[in-house]
Formats: C-alpha cells, sequence, structure tokens
DNA sequence: GCGCTATTTATACACTTGCACAACAAGCTC
DNA sequence: GAGCTTGTTGTGCAAGTGTATAAATAGCGC
C-alpha cells in the first residue's frame, strides 16, 4: 500500500527523516532486532524488511553493514552463544567461596533468570536445529559445549579435591558430562514450562541431584 | 527455466505421467517429504515446491490433501511428536523384568539409536523454537512432556518400593523432574555430538546417574 | 556558513512463495 | 470400451523475498 505522500499530489518531497548513528550502534542495533525478530517468528520470519522495522531504519541499510543475510544471521547467532557462555560462566568467578559453595552458585545461576528464559530458548533451539545440516554452526556450538563443559569438570575437580577424593580422568570426564545434561535438561524444562516450578525449585533440584551424582553429603543447616 | 517441451514445437502434449495412490498413502508421504525438507533446511527451506519434489508429486496436489500449508506443518509436528513419545515409551512395556532392570532398559533406550538421531533433533528443535509463539506447539510439547515425566515417576515408584522405601509425593516428583533432566540433557549431548562418545557411553552415565539420584547401591557383576 | 563524504533512503528487479483454478487423465463402474 | 468421478497436473497471480543501485541528506572538518 503506497504511503501517504501519493494523497498530497503537492511538491511532498516526503523523504523519511533520519540520524546517523555510530557504525557500532548500528550494528548492535541490527543485530538485536534480528535475534528478536528470530525469537518472534522464527529463521522464516527474519526478513530484511522486518528486522530493519524493527530497528527503526530501511532494509536497504543492512546491506550497508552486512555483505548478505546470511552474515548477518550469523553474527547474530555469535553474539547469541557469547552473550549466554558469558552469562552462564560468570557465576563461577566467586574466588574466596569454597569449591562447593561455587558449584551450587554456578548451578542457581544456569536455573534462574537471565539464563532461564523462554525468548533465550526459543532463539537456541531455532539456530540449533540447523545445526545438522551447517558445519559451522556445528562447530559454534560445539566449542561452546566443550568450553562450558570444561568449566565444568574443573570445579568438579576442585569440589572432590576438597573432599580428599582423587577421581581419574574418565571418573572426572562422566561427572562432567552428567552434571552438565542435568543442568542442560533442567534448563530445557524451566524454559519451556517455567510456570510449572516455583521459583528456586529447578536450583534446588539441579544441586540436589549433582551432589548425588558427585556422592557428597547433603550440606545441613545452610538454607532450609 | 522453460522445460524441454518449448524446445519440440511439435505437437508434444507432453503432461506429465502419474498414478493415483492411495488417500492415507499419499498424506503420510507428504508428512515424510515435510519432515525431511524441514530437518534438512529449516522451516524456512520447507516450501511447498520443495516437499512436492521430495514427494514425487506437483505442489498443487498438496492443497488437495491439506487446506494450507500451515496445516501440513501441524501435521507433521504431531506425526513427529506421536513418533518420539511412543519409541521412548516402547522400552517400558517389559512386564516381568524388575522396576531398577525396567528402568535400565528405558534409559538405554532413550540414549542410543534410533531416538538419539541427528535428524530427529533438528526436527525437535526447530519446532520447539516457535513453542514460545505458537500456543497449540507449546500446548502439544507439555503434554508431550508431562506424559513422559509421569511414566518416569511411575516406574520411580516402583523402584522404590521394591528398595523398601517411601518417598512422599514432593520427592516423587523431584525425582521424576532430575532424571527427565538427566535423560533429555544426555539425549541432546548425544545428538549434537554423538562422536563424542563411544557406543552406549551414555546410556552408561546415565543409569549411573540415575542410580545416584535416587540412592541406589550400584549393581555388581551385571555388566561391566 | 560551505562543501564532502559516507550513511541512509527509496526504487527497481528478478525470483520465490502460497494459493487458486482450469484442464486433464487414471482408474473405477457399467 | 464408454462414461464419470476425482486425484493430479500445469499455469497464473499477487504478495513478498534478497540484492543492486541511484538519489538524497546528515553531520563532519574547514
Amino acid at each position: 500500500m503506497p504511503d501517504a505522500a501519493d494523497l498530497a499530489p503537492m511538491n511532498t518531497p516526503s523523504r523519511r527523516k533520519f540520524r546517523r548513528e555510530g557504525e557500532e550502534r548500528r550494528r548492535q542495533d541490527l543485530i538485536e532486532a534480528t535475534l528478536n525478530s528470530v525469537a518472534e517468528h522464527g529463521l522464516e520470519g527474519a526478513t530484511l524488511r522486518t528486522i530493519a522495522l524493527r530497528a527503526g531504519v530501511t532494509a536497504g541499510l543492512i546491506r550497508h553493514y552486512f555483505p548478505s543475510k546470511e552474515e548477518l544471521l550469523q553474527e547474530a547467532y555469535a553474539a547469541l552463544m557469547g552473550r549466554m557462555t558469558e552469562q552462564a560462566k560468570a557465576a563461577l568467578v566467586m574466588e574466596d567461596a569454597s569449591p562447593r559453595k561455587r558449584l551450587a552458585a554456578f548451578v542457581t545461576a544456569n536455573l534462574n533468570a537471565p539464563i532461564i528464559d523462554a525468548r533465550v530458548f526459543s532463539l537456541w533451539a531455532t539456530f540449533i536445529g540447523r545445526a545438522g545440516s551447517d558445519p559451522s554452526l556445528a562447530r559454534a556450538h560445539r566449542e561452546g559445549y566443550l568450553g562450558f563443559r570444561n568449566e565444568v569438570e574443573a570445579v568438579v575437580a576442585e569440589v572432590l579435591a576438597a573432599e580428599q577424593r582423587e577421581p581419574d580422568a574418565s571418573q572426572l570426564r562422566h561427572h562432567a558430562i552428567a552434571i552438565n545434561a542435568i543442568i542442560d535438561g533442567l534448563w530445557v524444562e524451566g524454559c519451556l514450562a517455567g510456570e510449572m516450578f516455583s521459583p528456586g525449585e529447578l536450583a534446588t533440584i539441579g544441586i540436589k541431584s549433582i551432589e548425588a551424582e558427585l556422592g557428597l553429603a547433603p550440606e545441613r543447616g545452610e538454607n532450609q
């Protein structure tokens, strides 16, 4: 449908006003608009025009910052993964706490907002669904996954060391895989049906389950 | 590009030969072609023409069986979910075995082919990614998930009863949630990076982890 | 204020998409 | 084999797609 300019046959140049933003800002905005579009309507609904509309610009501008739509999508996915892993690891930097407390904090952080989030899950699922046919996506995922699992393995080693236990490499790996699965599985459940769980319930379940996996005696008295 | 008919200016009627298949067969073929298309190129790549080509028919025929593309996709998703839950539950019907063996068989079945499968995972992720914005998809998922979890909870109750333990409803629910997460998490890991694990390794990890979760003493002598 | 440049808009284009519909023929009944 | 039903094809169409490119203008250095 033509816009109102057609109805004013006068001398309307009527070109859209615009502002020049910084390059980094524009790229960021476009990536954010892309992620929002994908989260809401899937990859199919993320058209250049939709994305541009969300970012408050016209479609043509996208090509000025990204050589093709494919590049924009890849950068958006990279940004998403970066944010996810960054948040996930952030809970591990409590230098002073005991290994066990750090592990618990890690689990708690990963099983509450903002990591438990329907929008982020939708994005993850949408992109990861193409990992089977897109090798670059598959590699990006595997790197992120291994990095995550290595973090887990490191903390687990610390926790067990503090308990005077000396697992071999194979046992350590198995623990890390299992704990990673527990966190991932609870994350999926929480994202897909968050209202089925009371606040903090998933974290409680996760911590207990992981303690059982590691053969740790339950902590007493701490919090309820 | 026009087809070869243009190059033969004779009397070529040259209409494509076809066979009339049964209705159920055609619907099944179209659904299968849809799932294959989605698995390979995502929802965006699943166009009517692509699907028809895969099914060996022309695009127009699809409308004869499905009122719209949306309906076809919904039926395809329903078929996928049905197959998945059916396979997952199939391992539970060993009437005679002990509860613990049934649980182990259930876990083993869910962490090996054909349930661990990159194509199925790709499909699951692609569809579930839209659960956030499509309420009918979300409901379909939740029903499947709860059904699965209830199955788990029932077996867990049997296992614990056989050990003379009497968990209350809350403990039972927590166990079911955790075990479900373990299976789901390992399933995701296996589908996305199956070659990182030796055959049967995921099942071994899952069984051990679940036994730890339930506080069961490890079985001895059975298999390694 | 005055250019200049690069950001931004707007338009064009070739192509694809889902859907509609008319023409056709496969396979049944007689 | 004739006739009919309907499954199937082929074509058309309006809307939307990504990309290319020309035209405009915002905001900088001067």
